[in-house]
DNA sequence: CACTCGAATGTTAGCGCTAACATACTTTTA
DNA sequence: TAAAAGTATGTTAGCGCTAACATTCGAGTG
């Protein structure tokens, strides 16, 4: 038997007779044999792995998404190699190398900017490559995710549709290149024909800092009446600040919150919010992108998962 | 210029002149060359790869462990393949096959548990393996974690040196090999003492099934006076139940959880809670693991990294 | 009954790199 | 000053698999 018939017995059972085939899963089983998928890779020129590159895996915002990656790739018989770049383009362009070098099969890359040079390598390399979390205008190849800036002038519709008059929204860091700044655009938008106060916390975007928050803008502007923080993990945070100093939300302040992560739902009062599902966002590019390697033509490049403002108690 | 020169000047600069490997690093940026790791990996026999298996992605429990081990283990120029068994540890073993065939350098595992077959596919493998989140007699290998047994003793005695007398634990479901199993040992063991009520969530271990379990646990055992979670998410949706319902805490029950996620510092009345670093682990695991692949002598091979009960507001 | 055809299996070459050994040239040492 | 020891680079072979192209053989066809 050589050692052909052993890799058609794996890959393709169909072009094998039964009895051969049995023979071989037999010999595998006595032998302990592991197929060597590097050197699979190499011959075939297929690596069956997808490369997905986060911000960030700790946190409530993109966690389930590498859950909805990991669990839809392995679904689909690929392995998932997986780097978080901290928002640093630098450290993206790093990683997009490295997967490339790794022959990855295709690419998941969070968020539509992108250092030049990693546009370039993306282009020159052929690879099919699917942005998530946002939808642009004219995305690098496929594209999964919505619109941060409506979910963020919904929600300020939202709020003044609620008769909340002085609005803030608050976020961490701002960087050049994360969800915050169409968020802040889109609220922006929404809320202009209103009193709006924006607070950047430099500090980071946890419960924490959402805490600090809330008491620093009451203290700058007493007036405002609804805070739309950039996260629910800010919000709540905020919110159980509130509940702690014996303000009433949103008797004193109301509190907003985005992304309806598990803690939204469970915090008392509970948080009025934007839904999105990261999980999904995963889910679906990993999809889309092996169907696409599997040669199926992937008719909708881009989709827009939308979002629903949930009108919760707190704001 | 042969083909060897240009690998050197990229692996090993130190053994090329100065000048060569300008030549090959400018030749290099004009070609947009990308070498070929897969190659270099079925050549040299080194992958770079570490594999990782953890029961869950999302939630704060691992989340926070993927990310030390991912920051890790790039940092030592490693490459992160990620898998997720769901508490599967047939699963487990999929993934351990599947990541072996990758060739990974090493593996870092979850738990002391493993099927049969797990152990002895790792063991002949050769490969350095290291356990994460618990500390065993006999490990694989390497492990880093502490004792879930201690650490939930420890809670009861600190709860009923607080004065409390009718203890109760909950949990999400009881799955055979998480560590679930070893905290209600634990806690028994330290609640000897004390009467004790068990409840077991089938439906989760997330924040909404804390809320269901506290007051399916209040109106089965009204005289408990301190409930002790599986984790901190539980706790804090107990929590946020009791704020809902009116019910103060420690008044009229005590919560206490298990983890000290972001979440426990942040609810109020603070969660009541042990201390345990997940990203710690992750990331200390990842550092053993690089350290044995760069040769050196991993003198410490089992690391306990402990826990602390951290007494906060709630019990 | 020679012939085509298709199913099952085999042979050959090569994927792109690096380990190991070889060579050329320079510097040090006895 | 010739041998020994280094420094820089090159040559060869092969890592373990699979694509592409044979080959074999039995069944169906005219």
């Amino acid at each position: 038997m050589s050692a052909i018939t052993v890799s058609r017995a794996l890959r393709e059972p169909a072009r094998v007779a039964e009895e051969t085939r049995r023979a071989v899963l037999r010999a595998i089983a006595r032998l302990g044999y592991v197929p060597d998928l590097v050197a699979g890779a190499l011959a075939s020129r297929r690596s069956r792995i997808v490369g997905a590159i986060v911000p960030t895996i700790a946190g409530a915002m993109f966690a389930d998404t590498v859950q909805g990656m990991s669990d839809a790739v392995h679904a689909e018989g690929y392995q998932l190699l997986l780097g978080a770049h901290g928002y640093d383009l630098g450290a993206e362009l790093a990683l997009v190398q490295a997967f490339i070098g790794r022959r990855a099969d295709g690419l998941i890359v969070t968020g539509v900017q992108h250092a030049p040079a990693t546009r370039r390598i993306l282009a020159a390399s052929g690879l099919p490559v699917v942005e998530t979390w946002d939808i642009g205008r004219r995305p690098l190849d496929m594209i999964v995710g919505f619109s941060n800036f409506r979910a963020a002038r919904a929600m300020a519709e939202y709020l003044l549709a609620r008769g909340y008059r002085r609005l803030a929204f608050i976020s961490g860091p701002l960087r050049a290149h994360d969800r915050s700044r169409p968020r802040r655009d889109g609220f922006r938008a929404g809320a202009r024909h209103a009193a709006l106060v924006e607070l950047h916390m430099t500090d980071g975007s946890d419960m924490r800092s959402g805490a600090k928050a809330i008491v620093e803008l009451l203290a700058r502007d007493p007036k405002v009446d609804a805070a739309f923080f950039v996260n629910d993990t800010m919000a709540a945070g905020a919110l159980m600040e509130c509940t702690r100093r014996g303000w009433p939300t949103p008797g004193r302040v109301a509190i907003a919150g985005f992304g309806d992560f598990e803690v939204a739902a469970a915090v008392a009062p509970a948080l009025t919010t934007v839904r999105i599902s990261g999980y999904e966002i995963g889910r679906r590019a990993a999809l889309m992108l092996t169907a696409r390697l599997a040669g199926k033509e992937v008719s909708h490049a881009i989709v827009d998962l939308g979002f629903e403002v949930v009108a919760r108690d707190s704001a």
